[in-house]
DNA sequence: TTTATATTTCTATAATACTTGAACTATGGA
DNA sequence: TCCATAGTTCAAGTATTATAGAAATATAAA
């Protein structure tokens, strides 16, 4: 990941509802949550959830996929992954801070429940 | 760390230059850089160096130690790790994708080189 | 077909953040 | 003391982002 698309991801979740939201998507695992829901738990008007959910969509954080009237929104764990896997790729003086296998060890977590999209 | 903390830190770190003013820090290790040599590997005027990195430490991802007519800055670790520590947590519907063991073995590390301000 | 619901898009406004020249402060050397 | 250097702060302009009412779209139910 370069520094630049990093930055972005960063800034996305840099906004208190932003990062809200995505929280909430991440417990939600892949059954998602629908804009109402979200909007109730965070007492968020409508438009502007639905700025924040294009913003989060955008850089590709979460996804939306259409059902009848709904829309289920979802984290992207991928991702995730990987922007965590840039913020600790060259702490420590260069040398990795969490082993490999431990992120790799969480995708295969996440594979086993049928949601791999990681190319870890 | 609280939700509105870490969206703090991670806007600090949503914005090109200084995300590569962290990294460069975080690459550096304890000895830091100075503005000087930051600004002339990052090509930033002095004025828009010293906006960022008044910024980062602002937020406590970065500290500033002066020494005669210089400052010496170097990134602040613990910060970072709780930052991952937050985003991690409640990743992979509940249980933590990372186990703890691995947040701790960097921080014992690193205190062994003399630079433990964790509470892990 | 009318109505209700879920969500988005439009629009305007408000607020915040970024940039950088110029001026300032502090320190060390001549 | 005078000058040079490192870095900051000031000030003003520019750009970006956030907010939310109103209108629009799409689907489902009555």
């Amino acid at each position: 990941m370069e520094t630049l698309n990093a930055a972005e991801l960063l800034a996305a979740l840099g906004h208190e509802s932003r990062l809200s939201i995505f929280r909430l998507l991440v417990e939600a695992g892949t059954e998602g949550l629908f804009p109402s829901v979200i909007g109730e738990k965070l007492g968020l008007p409508a438009p502007t959830l639905s700025f924040h959910l294009s913003h989060l969509t955008r850089v590709g954080l979460i996804r939306g996929q259409k059902e009848s009237r709904f829309i289920r929104y979802s984290a992207e764990y991928a991702t995730m992954d990987e922007l965590i896997a840039f913020l600790t790729s060259n702490c420590c003086q260069g040398e990795a801070c969490l082993p490999k296998t431990s992120a790799c060890d969480t995708v295969a977590k996440r594979r086993k429940l049928g949601d791999d999209t990681s190319s870890c």
